[in-house]
DNA sequence: CGTTCTATTGACATCATTCAACGCCGGTGG
DNA sequence: CCACCGGCGTTGAATGATGTCAATAGAACG
């Protein structure tokens, strides 16, 4: 089931015209470095931590989790990936891997071999600049989810990571308003730090609330403004929604909301 | 008081021998590319967000915070810089820098042109592999903050922060078991996303319990084994000392600890 | 069709924040 | 020299959010 090495079999032709690869990474650049693509299955790994860091992955379709184990055995999810993204980064510090990664469902992979990459970047200056880019775009990420684990009530994490996931749906080109989380409850629950009582909890509270609607893994966002309110303010969505109310009365008689 | 532009008055000639210049970058490979170093004072700022993304800075003396401002205004302080510390990778993503850099003590800093780094990178495939493993370990570094902030206990979190600042003045060749913290109290619970009171609380705890020793913002780590073992298990620290002590009964007499 | 994983819901316990008061220290001005 | 003041740090009491334990039900998979 778990296969650490890649198998290039076929060149990657389909890559170099589809959009999905265009994501984090100049394509023109990478094309001589493209050699092939994979498929994965759902629970199969990409690398886990110690395999030799030799390749960088770009997720054509499907999902996957990367995820760190700590000390004391547990794990703990640090991302999810989403066709476009750049996976395998980590190695680049000791030469293996430090992460694991696990795809959420059937998925399809590019790989980018080492070598070629970096004779690549010799040459390309633009190269250079993505990566670097793509590198410095998820450590600012990083420090803005820790930022989101450090000071914000886990309503507010949880609403943050289904405006994460919707904005990542958009980017490519589909609804954001509506889509299918790849992963568990449980997934979710470890990424966010929480518990997974709390996430269902939260989850049909807010249906009630009617800012999202939630079916199984079926998300709808019915109330962006709503979202965005409690992210910025300091109260919880119930208050969120009690303003908002208050608000749409307010206009027509001041005096009613004293 | 604010500096955000670089002076070049002198060469940086003490930088290519300063041990601690060493630190995460290769200097040799950077050596045409170091131009000037420039004293801070307290509060200063090395660059705010929306600064022009011109140069990479290495921290050669003193101490520094970066912090990002969410959109609520409030501000998370995202990492602490000791010397030999590269400063500014933030700004690759946007050609702006995202976060704002202050000093917490009068420091030195090396700037290290855009320009110049670029054509050294074209040139030397180590400066490249330097490079990228610098952001890659941060990256890892985020991602294991990330854990602690998200599955441990506000004590284990402080014990890891405690630690973490012990390993940094041991590479440095300094004692890493008696040391000064350059930050407030005030920083520190920003920085691990808690209360201030938790944190005085915890650390007269862990005074009292006698393995750790607080005079104001000295540190002394008296137990490491027992800061370890906070970490790893799943208990407090009361917990692991009075576990220690049992255990350290035990041989002497079983019936004794009943 | 049953076993297992996933998800929901309730009751309870607990850790951490919040609010509040106070002491310490360094600076500043009378 | 002393009094005042603001920033930092400590400590106590009360509240609240979130985790834990437990029971149940639905979905997935063979």
């Amino acid at each position: 089931m778990i296969s650490y090495l890649l198998q290039q079999s076929n060149t990657c032709k389909n890559c170099s015209l589809s959009s999905a690869c265009l994501g984090s990474v100049d394509q023109t650049s990478l094309r001589p470095g493209v050699k092939s693509h994979r498929i994965y299955h759902k629970g199969d790994s990409l690398f886990v931590e110690g395999t030799v860091f030799n390749a960088l992955f770009i997720l054509r379709s499907g999902s996957a989790k990367s995820s760190i184990s700590s000390t004391s055995g547990d794990e703990q999810i640090t991302g999810f990936y989403h066709p476009g993204d750049l996976m395998g980064l980590d190695g680049f510090d000791r030469g293996t891997h430090v992460h694991r990664l696990n795809f959420l469902e059937t998925s399809s992979v590019c790989c980018i071999g080492l070598g070629e990459l970096d004779n690549a970047m010799g040459e390309s200056a633009n190269l250079r600049h993505k990566l670097l880019q793509s590198m410095s775009h998820a450590l600012i990420e990083e420090h803005a989810l820790l930022l989101s684990l450090g000071k914000m009530t886990s309503e507010q994490r949880l609403v943050k990571f289904l405006l994460d996931i919707s904005a990542r749906f958009e980017k490519r080109g589909l609804s954001g308003k509506e889509y299918i989380l790849s992963m568990s409850r449980i997934d979710i629950a470890n990424y966010l730090g929480m518990a997974i009582e709390t996430i269902s909890r939260l989850l049909t509270k807010m249906h009630t609330l009617g800012v999202i609607a939630v079916d199984h893994r079926k998300i709808t966002l019915l109330d962006g403004e709503k979202l965005q309110a409690c992210l910025a303010g300091e109260s919880d969505m119930s208050a969120v929604v009690a303003l908002s109310s208050k608000a749409n009365r307010a206009p027509i008689r001041q005096s009613l909301s004293a």
